[in-house]
DNA sequence: CGGCCATGCGCAAGGCGTTTGCGAGCATCG
DNA sequence: CGATGCTCGCAAACGCCTTGCGCATGGCCG
């Protein structure tokens, strides 16, 4: 049960999680104490799940972003623990999913260079087999942690 | 110039920024005054780019992803600037990498469902022609938004 | 139509966390 | 061996966030 006010307040936060509740506050026509309560129950009712910063990729060591697309070559349950173990394990794997169609997952990696690939690749095929891997290298951030769109909350 | 400390509060802060400087500064074994120089610091040298909440895909009514492959029918550095206009446009793409191999460029989205990729679908090849497409679906999400790795930081 | 209850706002005070000035300890370097 | 710079810890001050309270508004029912 989101108004107006709720949806501005979400993405004004998503932009800058470091706005003083006040500068909210007349950003969304709201007193301070009013505004407070609204992100207090954003909060408790679960649409804010947990706050973060997010980190300057060429600082920490990590500027170059890769895709690896994967094809499995079991389709077992058994398997698949294995492999999300494995992943789970990795900290310069920073996103991964299990994807209908042609490709079975598809894994974003954070490395400090292209070449580093290669270690992250053979530590995974040491552990699980796999069928198919092809890895692209992003030439262009478009777009990285966009706000989520928030005109579908209800 | 990073020491220990540093690398442990960037990885306590991704995980949770909401964090107050009194219980970082003893997971940290430091003062709370001594802790809350380093965060000013690590954000003044850049290595802190923003902070951010993070939002229940559930809650905001957008709880499936689906990845869109793309190959250009075009290229030229003026369809690249008209495409990465299309995807600036619509908040459904979270993130947008261009990419080396055989795929041109990925597309992440936040959908309300699955059926809702063809709305999308079709508003960006109104605007763009492109070669070929194919979209797959995230079926499980082993990671998303992981912390950065802080083992490369300098 | 009037009264009642629920909801949400604003005001102001209180509480709490954060910041900052200051002195001390330690390592480095001339 | 002494000076310099860096970082720590302590304590006070500052500022922000929270919360209790009174009030207005809107909906519901008698």
């Amino acid at each position: 049960m989101l108004d107006e006010r709720d949806r501005k307040l979400l993405e004004l936060l998503q932009c800058d999680a470091g706005l003083s509740v006040v500068d909210l506050a007349d950003r969304v026509a709201l007193s301070v104490s009013a505004c407070s309560r609204r992100i207090q129950r954003l909060e408790a009712e679960g649409y804010i799940a947990r706050r973060t910063v997010v980190l300057d990729r060429g600082r920490l060591g990590v500027p170059t972003t890769v895709y690896a697309l994967i094809r499995t070559a079991h389709h077992s349950s058994e398997w698949m623990e294995r492999f999300a173990a494995v992943i789970a394990d990795i900290p310069e794997v920073v996103e991964a999913h299990r994807l209908t169609g042609n490709v079975d997952y598809i894994l974003k990696l954070a490395l400090p260079r292209v070449e580093h690939y290669d270690v992250i690749y053979k530590k995974i095929i040491r552990k699980v087999e796999l069928f198919d891997v092809s890895a692209s290298i992003s030439m262009e951030t478009l777009k990285d942690g966009a706000p989520l769109p928030v005109d579908y909350a209800s």
